[in-house]
DNA sequence: CTTGATAATGAGTGATTACTCACTTATTAT
DNA sequence: ATAATAAGTGAGTAATCACTCATTATCAAG
């Protein structure tokens, strides 16, 4: 189990230590109201040794999120995502579906605390967000038009919406699904995840409208 | 124009200018991240003074949060979201979306500053978490469940998704819209946000996979 | 105008924090 | 074994911040 997504890496073991230290109180507690005492306390190191590592407490949190760029455009997210994607074959709508959001579930539960420092301070600073359009935003769309020109080529989506769209409306439902389950986890209550995601999938394929053909269910 | 949402209630002067200041120093750079100093500054008040209405830094945006709640779940939403989907007569399922929608970007936007302060200590604390949930969540699953059976009485909602599905495909929808104007305003260019928005509708009505029948577009 | 009460002020204060640096400990080379 | 270098430490420091309080300004009533 590699919560944090900093194995791997050739990254010198203290200043790992310190960085996993790092994400885990920022993300209990918010970057500006954390302390670098708490940091160096967690991580089980000297706060003097921080700063040998790091140059400010604001580096800390500039390795972090270098990193969770890093993390999901990488091999965890847009490797997998494309690998799924691209190795269609014969399979169905449903299944591809499925697949990508059974995978993209797993990958939130274990990155979640470096998504949620990430996602906080992307909410206040520029030049996060920009990192994250090109990093992230730009290639997701990329892969998305793939596969969208693909399944429209086999008949298996709507070739009136384009990939932008397309991309949205995914990601808005696993991003709602993950909230659900991070933020009001326990409070909607939940008989079967498997059938939730069946749910949802269905809903995000066929739409919430009343259907007058039975084509549905495939 | 009323941004922050604090006109009509029964504020002193003093304080509303004090909690407006707060939500946009809060909202720029994060509750830990502003000082009192400097909301003072912006709210033309002495330090000294800030601490006659509030106790303490924490009441401050305690104060914000309860008002951000008691608006996003008063009349400027609940309200509004009741009186759309309530009166639908004789309303088509498409024209009550778009309702819904243009009602809720309209509102996103003008209440941003005050929800992004939300979002943020919802995302770190459990209490606000709780709040939102009992004063919005609930009420926003009664009034999904009376739309949603009243949608599949006359025939124009599908009755094989249950209203928890309904309200969050709906809101997620609507939240990645917002994100996608407010984080990457600029960014993914988008011809007509009009019909940006129809094309939305028609992708959570009838979903993104080829349809065979030819019941669409109504 | 005088008086009493309330509101506003901002210099001052104790606590906290990011960061430094003189020193100690560990590691490596010879 | 010894010297040389690197890594690690934590008490100390200057700066900042939330909050206080003695003083001043504002206002209302008689």
């Amino acid at each position: 189990m590699d919560i944090w997504g900093l194995s791997g890496e050739d990254i010198p073991e203290k200043e790992r230590r310190i960085l996993e230290a790092a994400i885990k109180i920022f993300s209990e507690k918010g970057y500006s109201a954390s302390t670098t005492s708490e940091i160096a306390k967690s991580a089980g190191v000297a706060e003097g040794t921080i700063f040998r590592y790091f140059k400010t407490k604001k580096d800390i949190l500039r390795g972090i999120l270098i990193h969770a760029v890093n993390i999901l455009s990488g091999r965890l997210v847009i490797d997998s995502l494309e690998k799924i994607m691209t190795r269609l074959e014969e399979k169905d709508l449903r299944t591809v579906l499925k697949q990508i959001l059974v995978d993209r579930l797993k990958l939130a539960d274990s990155l979640f605390p470096m998504v949620r420092v990430l996602l906080t301070e992307a909410l206040y600073h520029e030049d996060v967000r920009e990192a994250l359009y090109q990093n992230i935003v730009v290639r997701a769309l990329t892969i998305a038009e793939k596969f969208h020109r693909e399944m429209v080529q086999k008949g298996m989506m709507r070739d009136d919406i384009d990939h932008v769209m397309l991309l949205r409306a995914i990601m808005a439902n696993v991003a709602a699904l993950v909230a659900q389950r991070k933020i009001f986890e326990g409070k909607i209550e939940v008989n079967d995840m498997g059938k939730e995601i069946d749910t949802m999938i269905d809903v995000l394929m066929y739409g919430i409208a009343k259907q007058t053909g039975e084509d549905k269910k495939g």
